[in-house]
DNA sequence: ACCTGAACACCGTTCAAGT
DNA sequence: ACCTGAACACCGTTCAAGT
């Protein structure tokens, strides 16, 4: 039984990448001496996915973007799937923690954290349908995560509690922000959401449309500092 | 300006649905009189996205699943969007609530609902891409989505509290199946995850290997009962 | 009138032919 | 030796031709 290589964007599959220790460094390409390089693409990629969505997003319009050919990605990348493990890589290379290293206690530390996360998603709403389908454990999403832990060992936290608070935030964040700002969310999603349920039989659905009159009338940022103080709250119920 | 008209799976889409207070109900075809129906198609949908995931269904692949050409689906459905969409709903459909009645209080109907989209979700794994991608306000969505929100008023948790404790628990439930068992996710998943902390380097991730240790040893079960305490926990703080 | 085979304009990927 | 135009086997969608 032949192993089947692992997919893109897997652990398996970043394990197998060379130089997984230097983060900032572009992946070397594997054949010859190209004319374009890894970051160039990967970037140009990024750029592409913000300004038409991942669905619109194609190997061609990339190559076009570059002045070359579909066929010249093929000498830096084994394929699509891998240039867009790449390019969730670099939005979580540009998510900046440099916060951490004054904060005062893990708490601080985890809110500095989802901030930081959530800065770096909404300015790249389109590439979370990506964040969501590889296991983030790329260079830069490695490096990230180790400066977190890093942080909140040094705050005292326990090693157990420490990896499933960042987990457990990591979640509440992508899950926050792809319902709030991503590709399924109208531009104005808000008054979309509450013209929405304003359409709602009273009847059929008395409990939803008590909530939502409580619900649309709260600002967005409101809301995400709500899920995240429930989350370190939470915590504290578990840490000395 | 002419209107452009609403994405599939938007709440203004599903707004313009026919028949949206009657959740068990199939949507009726728009024209004609098919020799298909729907729910039909979407079960069969649904089932070829369990067995080859999002990237390999097609509208070929039902159309055959179906005995049909790809041009009758276009009768029933306005496009590969709109079934998907159907295909979210229809999962959701499938959550099992029916514990909230017994539930004592609104702790544990929280914990019941989360439960309850947990095994639903790990049930369709390859459908958890779907979910993030659209608003999941299609009729069985929303048929849930009141349940829970009348048992949480029910239990004397405040409007503004219960709807925004459904959002962050359905936020921490879908990312947390996501990464656990969506497609990203190897079979042999911890086993991979564990093998490739143990391949990192030591001096340059500390903290990572140092959690990791303590991580890898935990059951998932455990993991997900972890966050959700958190949230639970978190929630009383603010709940009377 | 309803249905659908066949075509259309794409897509990711490959490879033989170019330089 | 490196690069890439052109082809390959698909895809979602459309429509004219069938019944």
């Amino acid at each position: 039984m032949a192993a089947t290589p692992p997919p893109p964007g897997s652990p398996a599959w970043w394990a197998a990448r060379p130089d997984p220790t230097a983060p900032a460094a572009a992946a070397e390409p594997r054949r010859g001496r190209p004319s374009l390089d890894t970051a160039h693409i990967v970037g140009t990629a990024l750029r592409l996915v913000d300004e038409h969505g991942t669905q619109a997003f194609s190997l061609r319009m990339l190559a076009e973007a570059l002045n070359s050919g579909t066929a010249t990605l093929y000498r830096h990348f084994d394929g699509k799937d891998e240039i867009m493990a790449y390019v969730v890589d670099r939005v979580l290379g540009e998510v900046n923690l440099g916060a951490l290293t004054t904060s005062s206690d893990w708490r601080e530390a985890l809110t500095v954290t989802a901030h930081g996360f959530h800065d770096a998603l909404r300015r790249h709403p389109n590439t979370l349908p990506l964040l969501m389908a590889y296991v983030p454990v790329g260079p830069h999403g490695l490096a990230q995560r180790e400066r977190v832990l890093a942080a909140l060992l040094e705050h005292g936290l326990p090693a157990a509690l420490a990896a499933r608070a960042f987990t457990a935030v990591a979640h509440y964040v992508v899950g926050f922000t792809a319902q709030q700002y991503g590709p399924a969310a109208a531009p104005d999603h808000s008054t979309e959401v509450a013209a929405f349920y304003g359409g709602l039989d009273p009847e059929s659905y008395p409990a939803l449309l008590q909530a939502a009159r409580s619900l649309t009338s709260v600002a967005v940022d409101e809301e995400f500092e709500f899920g995240l103080t429930l989350l370190v709250r939470g915590l504290a119920h578990l840490a000395p």
